[in-house]
RNA sequence: GCCUCUGUAGCUCAGUAGGUAGAGCAGGGGACUGAAAAUCCCCGUGUCGGUGGUUCGAUUCCGCCCGGAGGCA
């Protein structure tokens, strides 16, 4: 007998329509949506993000959206954590979680579970102390080069190293960091790989049959944010930087808010970030979950939340 | 109408002193466990405009035809 939660994910690329599925899909079911996306954690990153409107939240609660200051620095381990929190705290209460969100990553982590402590008798850093490890192992891969520093991490965390690259600075660097405090990063993975999921979860991807259509979607999607003041957003986020300024849609912007003449060839760069993020999203959700597709040039938004409704009544409530 | 240049990958172009071709961008595939909208890895066959000819062999040389650009009238 399962008796885990069950939760309904709604996932897909950049605008593919996840948040009108989820939201309406929640009302459908008596649910609740939580969001599972990197960026729109933070307040005032409205437009870039293209959060859910006003309108939608009221209609149906929306959680993990707006909930952390741009200048903040945020993260899965955080997430996870906050995030099975309200998860628990809705399913209590009788309703049913909508997870919904293009972090793959988020949503992953928090369907599975992953645990990010690090043990209680162990010794872990803390914050300041992270970033100065950090600071200096970077220096340290910039000054010997990746191919020492890829050795000492085999010595150190041989079951990190064998998966990842050498060039791969940020993970080299991050499983080194590891590797001073209790558990290593491989171990830390081995055994979060080894645990059952932490929730019963049923999976709808949202696609285009034709990749083309999607990548016009998005192309339309950028033009639209451009109109809506996407640049004010980027001339306020610029100065304040941490985590969200890593976000699609401002840092891309940033050159031509010196020089106007140059926001031609910034939103064509902006469009391509985009489009490759979409792909990358797509690989992930492929790869790591069950996922029931959904393709939206080939069936009506009705005739999906129809369907979809009907696999998420017979999960929650006949299976079992 | 005449002269010159030009037609090679989705786009911009390189190249073969005749042995069926390669870069950048676009694009595709993949990895991913405390930064993830981040970070990283892999992937280049296309009637070389069409059609005749020379040749063992033509995308490459020659003729004609069809596009495109410029110049002269």
């Amino acid at each position: 007998m399962d008796n885990r939660t069950k939760v309904i994910c709604v996932v897909g690329p950049t605008a593919s329509g996840k948040t009108e599925i989820a939201a309406r899909l929640a009302r459908e079911l008596g649910g609740e949506v939580v969001g599972a996306d990197s960026m729109q954690i933070y307040r005032g990153l409205d437009i870039g993000t293209a959060k859910p409107t006003e309108q939608e939240m009221l209609e149906v609660p929306h959680y993990m959206i707006n909930v952390v200051e741009p200048g903040e620095r945020y993260s899965v381990a955080r997430y996870v954590s906050e995030a099975s929190r309200v998860v628990d705290e809705i399913a209590s209460r009788g309703r049913v979680p909508v997870i919904a969100g293009g972090t793959g990553l988020y949503i992953s982590s928090l369907v599975r579970g992953f645990s990010f402590e690090n043990g209680e008798k162990c010794v872990t850093m803390d914050e300041k102390t992270v970033m100065h490890v950090r600071r200096r192992l970077e220096e340290m891969y910039d000054r010997f080069g990746r191919d020492r520093m890829w050795r000492l991490l085999r010595q150190r965390d041989p079951v990190s190293a064998r998966g990842i690259h050498p060039n791969d600075r940020k993970r080299v660097v991050r499983a080194l960091e590891r590797s001073f405090e209790a558990r290593t990063k491989g171990e830390a993975d081995a055994e979060n790989r080894s645990q059952q999921a932490r929730y019963n979860a049923l999976w709808f991807g949202l696609d285009y049959r034709d990749r083309a259509l999607l990548y016009e979607r998005i192309n339309r999607r950028v033009d639209g944010m451009l109109q809506a003041g996407v640049l004010d957003e980027a001339r306020w986020l610029r100065g304040i930087g941490g985590t969200a300024a890593q976000a699609i849609g401002y840092k891309e912007l940033y050159p031509a808010l010196d020089d106007p003449a140059l926001l031609d060839e910034c939103v064509e760069v902006m469009k391509r970030a985009t489009r490759r993020y979409a792909k990358r999203q797509l690989t992930w959700f492929r790869i790591q979950e069950k996922v029931t597709w959904f393709f939206r040039d080939e069936t009506c938004t009705d005739e999906i939340l129809r369907v979809s409704t009907g696999y998420a009544r017979n999960f929650l409530y006949n299976q079992q």
